[in-house]
DNA sequence: GTTCCTGCAAATCCTTTGCAAGTTC
DNA sequence: GAACTTGCAAAGGATTTGCAGGAAC
């Protein structure tokens, strides 16, 4: 299916692990490609399990380290969502930012050119050099808003 | 000096403690009086030195409890930043979000009322109830960015 | 063959919890 | 006196590291 996508991300990989003197293990690269195809945010168990399934003899600390691999390449980046450790590509998407909703931890991308440029604006007024940045928004997300129980177990 | 300083929330922390039977100890005192009076972002780590300036006979594990207790009462916001767990007051300070200087670890705080508009928009557009956000930016502070082998040192 | 990788177990780091002794109400 | 607090030590959870055996180059 989706075995030719993300060429251009095996590529910077490839490279990197050339620029760095690493090896191309199959463990290795069952992770990133795991990783690679994996559109959701996902914590370092979701992605120990999905390769799991390719290949039950990866073991948690070879994953640990090859997120570690993958951020270093700027392909993967850490985020922390509701004090839990996530990652997500990183590599050519548009950048964006997180909507989480409380009750049922839904995670919505979204940008907002506007609020680019106020950063922009804001950095610049007081010398900042901006080289990254992280914003999140919780709440409630459109259905768990229609069920106001929820809201109740989120208030206390 | 400020010892009048806070009162309002010096009281809503007296009201928190009655209205769940909690009492009232010289080692709570002396965290919520070190932890109102500071006007930093503080770890675990900052808090407990600042207060055992005071007391020497405070432990760790009460400030993490109090800590709780704060956020509790509305009083303190847990905060990630750079990975680090940090606290900072959060009764009737004006909504605010943080830069931070990747060199030197200096927060500065700022509020922008179009990035706030803008996220209401694009909450509102898909029904999205916003109960918090968390918005951080990193990069480089005036004086560090004037010092070109600070650059090099973090982008590593 | 040398260098790098891997998984395991052990070590760390940060935070929470169980408990006996001390405090507050 | 009953209920709550404290500090310590131990337990937990997440992540990292040391190491001996295995794989890649």
């Amino acid at each position: 299916m989706k075995d030719e996508a993300h060429g251009e991300e095996k590529r910077i990989f490839s490279a990197y692990l050339l620029k760095n003197h690493l090896k191309r293990s199959e463990q290795r690269q069952a992770i990133v490609d795991t990783f690679l195809h994996s559109e959701r945010h996902l914590s370092v168990d979701d992605l120990l399990e999905l390769v799991q399934k390719r290949r039950a003899d990866v073991g948690r600390t070879t994953v640990y380290r090859t997120l570690k691999l993958l951020q270093a390449a700027g392909l993967a980046q850490e985020l922390v969502l509701q004090g839990e450790t996530r990652f997500e590509r990183e590599y050519n998407r548009k950048h964006h930012d997180h909507f989480i909703c409380n009750a049922c931890g839904e995670i919505f991308e979204f940008t907002s050119p506007e609020i680019e440029q106020a950063q922009d604006d804001i950095a610049a007024g007081i010398g900042f050099v901006i080289q990254g940045h992280r914003h999140q928004i919780y709440g409630l997300c459109r259905s768990c808003a229609a069920r106001p129980q929820r809201v109740e177990a989120r208030s206390r």
